[in-house]
DNA sequence: AAGACGGGGAA
DNA sequence: TTCCCAGTCTT
């Protein structure tokens, strides 16, 4: 049987999650930039940023208009850098075309916005009768109805099953309302682990309460194993308190975002002659620092070591100068770790 | 269909 | 440690 739409609105005008970008009058820019920040991200990660974000870049004009340098130094931290191009690419693309398309096939059109982020602005920000599938959709669907067949081959099962509550005329007069209804019961009663089945306005007609198998699901797939891979850096200091810094390269693992020069990163443990030639200076005195800094991506775990010295004056070399104080700022979180580590070993002038 | 792509918080 | 998070893009 088909769960009733108007109880679950009930409970979440009682019980709805106060967040920042449902404050206000739904702004397309304001629900797109959640939206993306959103992805992978957990809502109490995302809060501070995204007022931090609207405040550095108002509207999509504000941030269209911006160099890519302070889009990625406003970004350094949030992680999935390909959303913070995209991001940028997709703010431009809206101020060419006059503003957001309000229809799904439209939005899904735009760098960064997928079937998900589609959905949810579409439904959000314009009441597009569509559910998104996320992670709190794909729980609350598989344990509504005992789906036991593993993700993410039950995604499409999944996506039927919760568009077709959608269908319901109660859902139909508040679209938007309704999928973040979903939203906050899975992040808040329908957890992973313990759900709260006892205050869930859903639990009468659950078969995944009715028998028993709500918290194991959604079964997924086995996960492979991670590899371990090493790098080795440079911490270059001049005579004023300042490091060299590069860019990355457009595309892939931290594109675009700053980093501490140094080696490529793999499962091959690299020997000394094979270090020196990405010093970003030859010939200099490298003081090798103590200890790793450790880091997981989802893919592979990285430990990182760690090289110090000052650069004769009048050197040119490739990079951006900055203080210790910008580069922790600008850094991504993989970084931040190696600052962390020339700190500990007290490698950082004034302690900073 | 499978892999690449960050980082933080909870259990 | 492992898992998971309002996923997207590339191959």
């Amino acid at each position: 049987m088909l769960p009733a739409a108007s109880l679950l609105l009930e409970w979440y005008d009682r019980h709805r999650r106060a967040l920042p970008w449902r404050e206000g009058s739904g702004d397309p820019y304001r629900i797109w930039l959640s939206e993306v920040m959103l992805q992978q991200t957990t809502v109490a990660a995302v809060g501070p940023r995204w007022r931090r974000f609207l405040a550095r870049f108002p509207s999509v004009e504000a941030l269209a208009a911006a160099p890519w340098a302070d889009v990625a130094e406003e970004w350094a931290g949030l992680g999935y850098y390909a959303r913070a191009r995209n991001l940028h690419a997709c703010a431009q693309a809206v101020v060419a075309r006059g503003g957001f398309p309000d229809t799904v096939e439209g939005l899904r059109a735009l760098p960064g916005i997928g079937a998900y982020t589609a959905a949810a602005v579409g439904a959000i920000a314009f009441g597009r009768e569509v559910v998104p599938l996320d992670g709190n959709v794909e729980r609350v669907t598989s344990r509504l109805a005992a789906v036991e067949a593993p993700l993410p081959g039950a995604r499409p099962a999944l996506a039927a099953l919760a568009q077709q509550w959608m269908e319901q005329p109660a859902a139909r007069e508040r679209p938007g309302d309704f999928v973040q209804a979903i939203f906050d019961l899975g992040a808040t009663i329908c957890t992973p682990r313990n759900p709260a089945c006892a205050l869930c306005p859903w639990r009468q007609g659950c078969e995944g309460f009715r028998t028993g198998l709500a918290p194991s699901l959604p079964r997924k797939a086995a996960k492979k194993a991670r590899p371990l891979k090493r790098g080795v850096h440079f911490l270059l200091l001049d005579g004023t308190g300042r490091l060299l810094l590069r860019r990355r390269p457009p595309k892939g693992l931290l594109g675009g975002m700053l980093e501490l020069p140094g080696t490529p990163w793999r499962e091959v443990p690299w020997t000394e002659p094979e270090i020196t030639p990405f010093a970003p200076v030859p010939g200099l005195s490298w003081q090798v620092l103590e200890g790793e800094a450790k880091h997981g991506f989802t893919h592979f775990e990285l430990h990182m070591a760690l090289r110090a010295a000052t650069a004769p004056p009048g050197a040119h070399l490739d990079g951006d100068w900055m203080t210790v104080e910008a580069a922790r700022a600008a850094l991504p979180g993989t970084m931040q770790k190696l600052l962390d580590l020339a700190r500990a070993e007290g490698a950082l002038p004034g302690g900073a």
